[in-house]
DNA sequence: CCGCATCCACCCGGATACTG
DNA sequence: CAGTATCCGGGTGGATGCGG
């Protein structure tokens, strides 16, 4: 059993499938509740720490920072602080991390496709 | 706050960013930590359930199936059962799932790109 | 304003045993 | 072969309180 990520598989498995390392990395990297939605709302540009927790309503301080930490050590974003009282502190995509755009919006207007339209 | 899948959100957030309807959606369909492998591994042909299992070594039994099931509710994949002895039930990739491959193909390339390279 | 630390609840997925 | 039923453990995200 070989480890990829948080996957185990058989070796011969591997060898005959060579491109689950790519799926397996990049589902890592997203996997999390809000990250993708994190990602795209940095698309436009740069936002402050009250901007992110505002336009993700209900999430918690707490897992909205664990979720920021994840995605800078994983190199997708960027994190920036303005040394002011009071502190001020912004998030940008990095180049890593706009590559992932074009998935997300993929997801985008693949949802808007298929998913239930708002009324 | 107004519901969107699982997520919460203000009623401004969403009328300035309707965006986020089509993620969220794209976002459920999708989790699920075998969900974009599973539909990978239909992409090149049609696979019974235990190929599958062998596919994902280390997932269970229960674990499968009850992927397998969501991903037939949200219409991603379609069920065939062969009325033999030993049963013999195979799955595909429905329209709306072949249309998530081109996601999953993203997904495969980026991870090859930043991902640690297999040894 | 932007966090961290701690604790907790819940749910997904794992393990096991059993069936048509 | 392809499940179902049941129970269980771990990890993710939520809640709260404190700090620079």
């Amino acid at each position: 059993m070989v480890k990829i990520c948080n996957y185990g598989f058989d070796q011969e498995v591997i060898e005959e499938h060579r491109d689950i390392y790519g799926i397996a990395y990049t589902q890592n990297v997203l996997s999390g509740r809000y990250k993708n939605l994190i990602i795209w709302y940095l698309k436009e540009k740069n936002r402050r720490y009250n901007h992110i927790k505002k336009f993700l309503s209900d999430i918690s301080q707490g897992s909205l920072t664990k979720q920021l930490r994840e995605l800078e050590k994983d190199g997708i974003i960027k994190r920036t602080v303005y040394p002011e009282v009071p502190p001020k502190v912004v998030y940008s995509l990095t180049d890593k991390g706009k590559d992932l755009l074009s998935i997300i919006d993929l997801m985008e207007s693949y949802g808007k496709r298929y998913g239930e339209q708002p009324k």
